[in-house]
RNA sequence: UGGGGUAUGGGGUAAUUGGCAGCCCGCCGGAUUCUGAUUCCGUCAGUCUAGGUUCGAGUCCUAGUACCCCAACCA
């Protein structure tokens, strides 16, 4: 068990520090970031964790802020959405801000810096400025915009504002050093123009600021303490400096912290790729349970605990690194171990009859009820009542005609136990015309009643089963990983082509005992040997496999090849 | 090409700041088991390279090597 309390890496460690030497009167306060353009994935869960657990271990705040300075990529839906993610993985964030919200002050603000000669309006098109900011180990050129006076940039400034330029005619940039061996800082943009409508601000501004000019403004406005963002923003820093040195702001200003992202083997979570793979139809939608976004991973029944844990349990640290995903897997298997209700349900059904199973007086077969452990390592779980009769299903797979090394389950002459029910020995079998198995027939010892029997004989194997008259449908989806490939080298570049060969694999016909019509929802049952499936949202009916128990990960290995 | 960052078993991640290289995932073996699961026990295996300082180096010094990020009016 993770104990976030207990848990120690370098970000933690600075706040500590900070904490020690008083650098902000003993106050924490993070914030977690996101553009409204999309939708979270597997990938933000760590950052939610590592911004709202650092805030929570020091008794700090953590704000959900929207980073919504590019009003052509954002939209109000992806707001909701991500609010609904933060909050089911478990976190409540201190309050939902807007950076647009400080679009009035970053004006404010940017007047300053003109003011200042710290910043001038550059009438150049993008590829001139892109050109004239040289490269790396070439300098720089000096835009010829770059001294105008401060009268004319002022004057400039509040005309852009004021809508009298069109989109691209002009930008304010930043006047700091167009030789600087860090590009970030040769002359960054800070405003451009934009005469598009905010889902926020509506038609208010046309000009825009950018994320250098937004963000480290906007933790300053709401106090943060600790702006922890991801490693590519690492050569921004000084920037992120240079525009709180140059305000005029309270001596306790935001510290930005950099963390490697998390990336996993047999995930994508490249917006691009994932919207391709929506257009396309290749996945009915962005919460389809193949996908890796955190409400993909919610259908598909993985509990925001195993999430957090598994967060937790990586680590924060600077460097690269690509994480097996069975090491998220084995979070999910052991929350799911815990408190997923077990049930019977067979995939692949095949008839196992039970010659001279007893008939009533009205000469109906007899009907038993077993009492079964919903979950047997968890007595408080209680028991449900399973019917039995002489007609069953069992797994195709749980029987052999010719058992290979190794195989414990049924064939011909061998005893096995039917889960809580029965020792049972298969004695003969029918064939259709084509010589496949279609009936198992099989002899039962009375004395074996609840799966003992009383001689104390062991069988090697314990087996599951649905009576057949009692039997509710299901259609199953099995899945390989979220995006099982065989990638090459599970490169960031593996082609498209590949996420879309297997993925799912849709199973009907599928047997399970009644209990499971009872499934709410939503809800992860554990099918006996099989593994992890969620009811499905819309209809009870459809199970979703969300991971398998560990050897049948081994028999899809196989399978794949 | 200039700058910045990072290197610890198969994959991740710790190491009281110079003092027995620990933990998680995985693999393999064993015990228990009415799930070939779980649980329990055990095994295998690591400090990027080459020098140096030191009684002692993952940690300090020198020189290399590899990988990642930066030249959007994206974030």
């Amino acid at each position: 068990m993770t104990e976030l309390d207990a848990y120690s890496d370098f970000i933690r460690d600075r706040v500590r520090k900070d904490l020690e030497e008083g650098t902000y009167s003993g106050r924490v306060q993070t914030r977690f970031p996101p553009e409204p353009n999309g939708y979270l994935h597997i990938g933000h869960a760590k950052a939610i964790t590592v911004d709202f657990g650092t805030a929570e271990q020091f008794g700090g705040i953590c704000n959900l802020r929207l980073d919504d300075t590019n009003p052509d990529t954002e939209e109000t839906e992806y707001f909701t959405s991500i609010l609904a993610d933060i909050e089911w993985l478990g976190f409540h964030p201190a309050a939902v801000l807007h950076a647009s919200d400080y679009f009035g002050q970053l004006y404010e603000w940017a007047v300053h810096l003109i003011s200042q000669g710290l910043a001038y309006v550059d009438d150049s098109d993008t590829e001139t400025i892109s050109t004239q900011r040289g490269g790396f180990g070439k300098p720089g050129i000096d835009s010829p915009f770059r001294s105008r006076p401060i009268e004319e940039n002022l004057d400039l400034f509040a005309r852009m504002r004021a809508g009298e330029f069109p989109d691209g005619a002009k930008v304010l940039r930043a006047k700091i050093d167009m030789n600087h061996e860090n590009m970030a800082l040769r002359d960054p943009v800070m405003y451009r123009i934009r005469h598009s409508h905010h889902f926020r601000t509506g038609d208010q501004w046309c000009i825009y600021p950018t994320y250098d000019w937004a963000h480290g403004q906007s933790d300053a406005i709401e106090k943060v303490t600790h702006s922890i963002c991801t490693l590519e923003f690492d050569t921004h820093r000084p920037l992120y400096d240079w525009y709180l040195s140059k305000l005029p702001l309270p001596a306790e200003k935001p510290q930005q912290i950099e963390f490697a992202r998390l990336e996993l083997t047999h995930t994508v979570t490249s917006k691009r790729r994932l919207a391709k793979l929506v257009a396309e139809g290749t996945v009915d939608g962005w919460d389809d349970p193949r996908m890796p976004t955190l409400g993909g991973l919610r259908r598909r029944g993985y509990p925001a605990k195993a999430l957090r844990d598994f967060c937790i349990e990586i680590g924060t640290t600077r460097t690269n690194s690509r994480q097996n995903i069975e090491a998220l897997e084995s979070y999910v298997r052991r929350e799911l171990n815990a408190n997923a209700p077990r049930r019977m349900a067979v995939l692949r059904p095949l008839r196992l009859v039970i010659d001279g199973w007893p008939t009533d007086a009205d000469g109906s077969p007899v009907v038993e009820y077993f009492e079964v452990a919903n979950s047997p390592d968890n007595p408080e779980s209680g028991t449900r009542q399973v019917a039995f009769t002489g007609e069953l299903f069992i797994e195709a797979e749980d029987f052999a005609e010719v058992p290979p090394p190794k195989f414990f389950r049924l064939s011909i002459g061998r005893e096995v136990r039917l889960r809580g029910a029965y020792l049972v020995t298969a004695t003969s079998l029918e064939t259709d015309a084509a010589s496949n198995v279609t009936v198992v027939h099989a002899s039962y010892d009375p004395e074996s009643r609840g799966g003992d029997a009383p001689d104390g004989r062991k069988v090697k194997s314990t087996m599951h089963w649905v009576s057949a008259p009692h039997a509710i449908d299901i259609t199953v989806a099995l899945y390989d990983r979220l995006f099982t490939t065989p990638i090459p080298g599970e490169a960031t570049g593996e082609p498209l082509d590949d996420l879309n060969r297997n993925s799912r694999e849709l199973l009907a016909g599928s047997k399970a005992e009644s209990a499971l019509a009872g499934t709410a929802p939503g809800e992860v049952v554990q099918f006996e040997r099989l593994g992890y499936f969620a009811a499905d949202g819309e209809t009870p009916a459809l199970f979703h496999r969300t991971v398998g128990l560990r050897d049948e990960w081994a028999a899809i290995q196989r399978r794949l090849g």
